[in-house]
DNA sequence: CTTTTAGTGTGATCTACCTCACAACAAAGT
DNA sequence: ACTTTGTTGTGAGGTAGATCACACTAAAAG
């Protein structure tokens, strides 16, 4: 069961059996129900997670006009957080929410530090996984800026056509950046 | 006068002198010319680029339209590259223009391995770097989603001053994702 | 000094997308 | 079974920003 983080581990570095363990021991198992908060606006944001299932988005929610904008959904096999709160140990300005019950590995601060100096390997897989993350936040930049609406829905179903079909067009509006009924309006 | 780097690194990791000048054998000091390309869109894209000084942006230009889309601004201790494009030793979707004269340390891929390898600790550093880029793509797109024009060039002259002062409104436009009249109507 | 070339402002028009409003329907909670 | 809550479509009207067009100025380049 928690040997799906090894193989997501050793997808970019391998590890003995003993530093596997040294890796495990360091992650806690939780289980989360559809609609409950992994991470709250405005609050600390004492760890970072790895999905084992479920579904999740990464949202920011403008107090003043209550609207959301969604910067990532995540499911079984990613990562997702307010990493910039996590990272600096400051309240989070995202929310992290459960759009279906969700399983995840928690990694506290300390843990990913104490990770990062006492198996220096591992520090290959983070930047590798930041590495990812870093361009795939740029290509999104690129589509925002570039793209038209209906380019950006294609973009994404060519994507992850399996999160199209799993997520309801409001909060595919809220990742695209346009509202439900412009979204509505395109499709086909 | 490299010292530059080993500052820039050491403001992350300690280096002994050993550890620096392996790192330091492993770049190649270049100038360019104001409007010389570093990196062209459909060109390999041997180096990345540390800069010691000058100005450049990271650009794509649809061929179609003919417009372009800056996604980033690099200046003087800066980092700046088709990140992608050099990783996967893939041809350049981006290009990078030299916006006043430049110099840069060079770091070809083998060379980025060479050290990743021979000093794990270069990792960290790296690690760091590169999560600070991941961040500020996150707050980039998530300024492109929630604020109009307006909002982003306030945010850009709140952030980078500088840059605001030093580059031609056509530029800033390109950058802001807005045309270059718009932009040219706010403004004040 | 003269001629390009780059930078900037401003009007007039157009359009992709937003907002508000309502209706119909499915799903979930009690 | 009933009531609340979430999902989707569609019309009408409004707006931020794009596009096209032109004029003016400053700065390279010859």
């Amino acid at each position: 069961m928690e040997s799906k983080l090894r193989q997501h581990i050793e997808k970019l570095v391998p590890l003995t059996d003993d530093e596997y363990a040294f890796v495990e021991q360091h992650f806690t198992f939780k289980k989360f129900k559809k609609h409950q908060f992994m991470v709250q606006q405005g609050e600390p944001v004492p760890y970072n997670y790895y999905l084992l299932s479920g579904l999740t988005k990464l949202v920011y929610t403008d107090e003043a006009t209550d609207k959301q904008y969604i910067l990532a959904f995540a499911m079984e096999d990613w990562w997702d957080n307010d990493f910039q709160a996590y990272y600096t140990r400051t309240n989070a300005t995202l929310s992290m929410e459960c759009l279906e019950d969700t399983e995840a590995l928690c990694l506290s601060l300390d843990s990913f530090h104490a990770l990062r100096n006492g198996l220096p390997g591992i520090e290959h897989f983070f930047l590798e996984k930041v590495i990812a993350g870093f361009l795939a936040a740029q290509r999104r930049i690129l589509s925002l800026m570039t793209s038209s609406a209906q380019e950006r829905y294609e973009q994404l179903v060519a994507q992850h056509p399996s999160l199209v079909q799993r997520l309801p067009k409001t909060q595919l509006a809220a990742y695209l950046g346009v509202s439900r009924e412009t979204l509505s309006r395109l499709d086909f």
